[in-house]
DNA sequence: GTCTATATCATGATAGAC
DNA sequence: GTCTATCATGATATAGAC
C-alpha cells in the first residue's frame, strides 16, 4: 500500500500506447509516437517494454478482454433471452461510447493472427460458452417463449447491430453525412432502438 | 483490338497487390511480397508503379468503388423499400462471398484517411444520395406502407447485418467456433435470414 | 530511471546492365 | 521490359553516460 503512483511512467506509456495502437494498429503504430505521447524518449520506452511486441501484447490483451467479457453477457444462463440481450446492448454500447475504436482494433489484430484468440478468456468458465447459449435458445424455442431461429444467426444479428456502427463508422459517417456530435447522439438513441428491434425479432 | 494480353505483367501485379493489400492493409503490405506473388522482382514492380502509394491507390479505388456501388442499391428510387433491401442483400452478399476481406480493407483505410472518401463515387448522381433515401422512407411511412423508423437507424441496421459478419469474421468464428466451410454455409443461409428479418422490421 | 548516441536491420525506391 | 545491385531512409533495439 502507499504506492499509489506505483509507476507513473509505466502508466503514461500504457495510456499513450493504447491510444496509438487502437488508432493505427500494430503495423501503423510507431514507438517514436508512443514515446512522444507519453512525454518520454525511445530509450526509456524500451527500458519499460523491451520490444514493440511486448508493449502491444499488454495493450491487446486488455482490449481483447473487454470485448470478450461483454460478448459473454449473452452467454449468461438463468435469465430470459430478451433480458440477456438487453443487458448486453446497454453494457456494450456504453463501453463503445468511451472506446469507439476498440472493436475495430481487436477485430483487425485478430484477423491478422486468428490463433491468438483468447481461449483463456472465453470458455474459461464452461457455463459461459456459445454452445451453452445455443442450447438455452433451443430450450426457449421449444418452450414456446420465442420464435424459431438459428442461434448462430441470432448471435450474429445482435453483435452486428451493436458493433458495426462503430467498426464501420468511417463508412457510415461518410455516406450518411454525420458530424461527431450527430454520430454520438445517434449511438445513444441506438441503444433503445436495438433493444426494441431485437425483442420483436425473437418475440412470438 | 487484338491486344488481349494487353499488359500481362501489370495484370499479375494488380491481382497480387489486391490480395496483399486486402489481407494486410497498406501498413502491413510489403512491396517484396507483392512482387513475389506476381512472380517478378521489386525493380520491375517499381517500373510499373513508381510508388507504393500509387499502387495502393489503384487497388483502393476499385475496392471502394465496389463497396459504394452496392451501398447505393438502397438509394434507388421508384421501387418499394422492401424490394430495395432485398436486392441490396442479394447483391452485396454475393460480392462478399467472393471478396470476404473487402469491407474490412475499405473500412480500415477509410478510417485512417476519412478525407479520401470518394465523393466522386457517391452523390455523383444526385438522385442517389442518402437524403433522397431518407425522403423516400419518410414518404412510405406517411403512406402507411411501413412502420415509423429513423432512416439513419434503418440504414445502419441493413448495412450492419450484411457487412459485419464478414468484417468481424475473425471474432465471430472464434467465439462460435466455425470452420471455413461452416462459415460460408452460414453466410449463404444468411441471405434469406436477413431478408425475412428486415422485412418484418419495416412491415406494419 | 532517464537521457543521448549508435548499432542493426528492413523497406521503399533508384541506377544501370542486358 | 526485366533483371541485379545498391542507395537512402526510417524504425526497432541496444550501449553507456548521468
Amino acid at each position: 500500500m502507499g504506492n499509489d503512483a506505483e509507476n507513473n511512467t509505466e502508466q503514461k506509456i500504457l495510456v499513450a500506447a493504447e491510444h496509438v495502437f487502437h488508432e493505427k494498429g500494430f503495423d501503423g503504430a510507431r514507438m517514436q509516437e508512443i514515446a512522444d505521447k507519453a512525454g518520454i524518449n525511445k530509450g526509456l520506452l524500451h527500458y519499460y517494454f523491451k520490444t514493440k511486441d511486448s508493449l502491444f501484447e499488454a495493450i491487446f490483451s486488455v482490449g481483447n478482454g473487454k470485448m470478450m467479457a461483454h460478448l459473454e453477457t449473452i452467454f449468461l444462463l438463468e435469465i430470459p433471452l430478451g433480458e440477456k440481450i438487453g443487458r448486453m446492448v446497454d453494457q456494450y454500447m456504453d463501453l463503445l461510447a468511451e472506446n469507439p475504436s476498440l472493436p475495430r482494433f481487436v477485430i483487425n489484430e485478430l484477423s491478422k493472427n486468428p490463433e491468438r484468440f483468447a481461449s483463456k478468456i472465453i470458455s474459461r468458465n464452461t457455463l459461459r460458452t456459445f454452445s451453452a447459449f445455443a442450447d438455452s435458445v433451443q430450450k426457449e424455442i421449444k418452450a414456446g417463449n420465442i420464435r424459431p431461429i438459428d442461434p448462430r444467426q441470432l448471435f450474429m444479428n445482435v453483435v452486428s447491430m451493436i458493433l458495426f456502427p462503430y467498426v464501420g463508422s468511417s463508412l457510415i459517417r461518410a455516406v450518411v453525412g454525420l458530424t461527431d456530435k450527430e454520430f454520438y447522439a445517434l449511438m445513444q438513441e441506438r441503444k433503445a432502438h436495438i433493444k426494441i428491434f431485437l425483442n420483436e425479432l425473437i418475440k412470438e
